[in-house]
DNA sequence: CATGGGACCTACCACTCGGTAGGGAGCGTA
DNA sequence: TACGCTCCCTACCGAGTGGTAGGTCCCATG
């Protein structure tokens, strides 16, 4: 059971700080969300912080579990771009999420920059930058060069993935749904131009 | 001197709720920064939501002024669109805060979405929807294209501008200026080969 | 049957929050 | 001199915050 619950505490809690924010949610909230007094839930976890950091671990785990599998799906480089991205893109209702925490994480991190938490990101942009490096191995690209570009792409699909509620109730579901297609279409294109053209 | 006061009070506050958001930030602790009590800054703005209400009015305001100058700077579409992502990526110490602010904005607003303060994104998002479609009259482009477009670039710009101080944290300050080299440089890349080339 | 520990509770603490009430200093005007 | 207005203050309130102290119930193990 009492993993059970210690789940349910993670699941609740992650969807409660992706959508108000670390200090827009106090623990009594989520613990009622689950069925828990505020002490209920810090009998799992001593503190607010350990309990976020739990949450940030986990997607940060989770994340890089889904790299290594992009990775092994595809041969050519470019494949792998396109699967890596589109998997990203993808706006399922805990990917969306997840975005939308790192995203607030990304921002608030800076007060408390160079902490180790942050960290997070660092494998994950490493392998990024080899996967754009092997697309156009005789050009060499510096990891400069490589993380730019792979890092506008990268804010490209997160931005738009934070974006689409607002811009549902600005254009009309419709609408959006029209632009999620053209999205991962432009996006491919941008892929397979952007690196195949030379600097 | 009240117009000076209040114009201290809406930088200092945008300056803060930007770095911390919404939640993060007290009046009083507004208040202070300015050199004021927490009464004192209630004389101005009623209350904290009147406050910042007021802030993101004003980067609307200006964000729109500085899109209409994009406009009228050149006579030639692709031009205009660069002169205008080349602005918004200028990582300005007010560019990057008041991107953060939005930032947090777009994520916060999804619970009172819909609302009208939003909707300062609207006229924008429209601007830029008729700017990209200018570009290549040929193809004619559906506005949904068209936004997808431009939301890609607009959303590789805005990613990269809160990121940097974290990336600096990570890779260090002199690859990620680098960085920021090739970063304008792969953009104005995006804008020419993907407009030119067609679906 | 005794003991201990996990799971969860009520009660409470010190503190911060946004906001109100009410006043006072300095000013321009009548 | 009297009045009113702008600007800003001290004092306070009720609600909510994260976290602590201490206890109860239940079940597994000795």
């Amino acid at each position: 059971m009492r993993a059970d619950t210690r789940q349910r505490l993670l699941d609740i809690a992650e969807q409660l700080f992706a959508e108000r924010g670390f200090y827009g949610v106090s623990i009594a909230a989520i613990a009622s969300e689950v069925g828990l007094t505020k002490q209920g839930l810090l009998h799992y976890f001593n503190s607010k912080e350990k309990l976020y950091g739990a949450i940030v671990q986990r997607i940060s785990d989770d994340f890089q579990d889904h790299q290594r599998e992009a990775l092994q799906a595809s041969e050519d480089p470019v494949e792998r771009l396109e699967k890596f991205y589109a998997a990203l893109a993808e706006p399922t209702e805990t990917n969306v999420q997840r975005t939308r925490l790192l995203m607030r994480e990304l921002l608030d991190n800076n007060e408390r920059a160079a902490k180790a938490e942050n960290w997070y990101l660092r494998p994950f942009l490493d392998r990024l930058i080899s996967m754009v490096k092997d697309v156009n191995k005789s050009e060499k690209l510096s990891d400069a060069e490589a993380l730019a570009y792979g890092y506008q792409l990268l804010g490209a699909v997160n931005y738009f993935l934070i974006s689409t509620s607002t811009l549902k109730a600005m254009y009309g579901a419709k609408f959006i749904e029209a632009i999620s297609t053209d999205f991962i279409k432009n996006l491919n294109r941008l892929i397979n131009q952007g690196l195949n053209s030379g600097t």
